[in-house]
DNA sequence: ACAGTGATGTCACTTGATGACATGGGATCC
DNA sequence: GGATCCCATGTCATCAAGTGACATCACTGT
């Protein structure tokens, strides 16, 4: 390969960066894209499976790492606190970087089909946590409902993260959220 | 409108629920669904947004009576209850025809883009409720925990309600999934 | 030098989605 | 009753997303 370029995926994935934020996602076409990386459409998507998946495409690592983040987790954890503990590996990896994560996350808030999108990687971690969950025995039902409000919790922690101007831990926010979390079912 | 023939909307719906069911969501262009409704592609988007939103405009309704639901709970009840009371109300709605919802439900999981919605209105229905309770005097992070966990704790019961082959309520359903929530976050 | 492999370009096409404008029939008002 | 208005729809044009098929060119290893 010649000396080194970056690949056609990493200009892509700045190109499309750069023109959500400058224009907004929805005015910004896969051609847009495509001729300032200097590749043609057919390339981009030969990298990208659509033009919102360039935002979401480090998804797959992060739902590998917190995996791996609870199989570490003892056995005699309880199944909520297997899924703290790995949805605290994911935060340690969104939280190093605060301003990319919140350039992101104000390119997802401003338009609904990324919110969606969001919102399906979230559930899919949430799945994936479950069925991890059920191989170490937990039950169908627990298995889901642990992994569903853990990630509940993380999420709204992380949105209130990303989107406050104060300069709070994210792990903080998590471990506020799920107090909360404890609070509101206990009391009866 | 002289005799009463069933408006353009009304057919159109049947329509696509018929051809999602016999062909599956993919196979099944707009074109398609027009022709059957008698009338034009043009006119089809002139009554629903997109392809996906035929199986999910009812939704609104939903959300609205259960929001009615919510303000009918006396404002001494804990926020989760409150939660709860607005989606009992929901899920008598839904329960009441089950073999539409199933059918609905049918054509929903056998696609990644009709998956992604259903979560979207169930989202939706959350920050819906997450309001309302914020309008209670209820503070910002506990309502939207309980939102959150309160749809989670539905989403989960409904979709095994939904895909099960028994005959259970789903009023009876939801309530395993709460009791089994208030275990997992208790257990400490 | 040669064959193979992978990334890209080119072309053609289907489908989703939307704007602009025409039209026809029912409802409304005088 | 007839002029008029409005709404739903049809028609036409167009853009953007996404995909399949095939060609090309650079680099790789033998």
């Amino acid at each position: 390969m010649g000396r080194w370029e970056p690949g056609a995926g990493s200009r892509l994935r700045e190109a499309a960066l750069a023109l959500y934020l400058e224009r907004g996602f929805e005015q910004t076409t896969v051609a847009d894209i495509a001729e300032r990386a200097g590749v043609t459409a057919r390339t981009f998507f030969r990298h990208f499976a659509d033009k919102r998946e360039v935002l979401f495409d480090g998804a797959a690592a992060l739902e590998e790492r917190s995996v791996a983040a609870l199989e570490a987790v003892p056995a005699a954890a309880s199944a909520l606190d297997a899924v703290v503990a790995a949805l605290n590996v994911t935060a340690e990896m969104i939280g190093s970087d605060r301003d990319l994560a919140r350039k992101r996350q104000a390119v997802i808030m401003a338009n609904a089909e990324l919110r969606e999108r969001e919102l399906i990687k979230f559930a899919s971690m949430s799945v994936t946590l479950a069925d991890r969950l059920r191989a170490r025995g937990v039950g169908d039902l627990d298995a889901s409902l642990a992994a569903e409000i853990g990630v509940a919790a993380f999420r709204v922690a992380f949105e209130q993260w990303a989107g406050a101007t104060g300069d709070g831990e994210l792990r903080d926010a998590i471990h506020t959220s799920l107090a909360a979390l404890r609070t509101l079912t206990a009391a009866d």
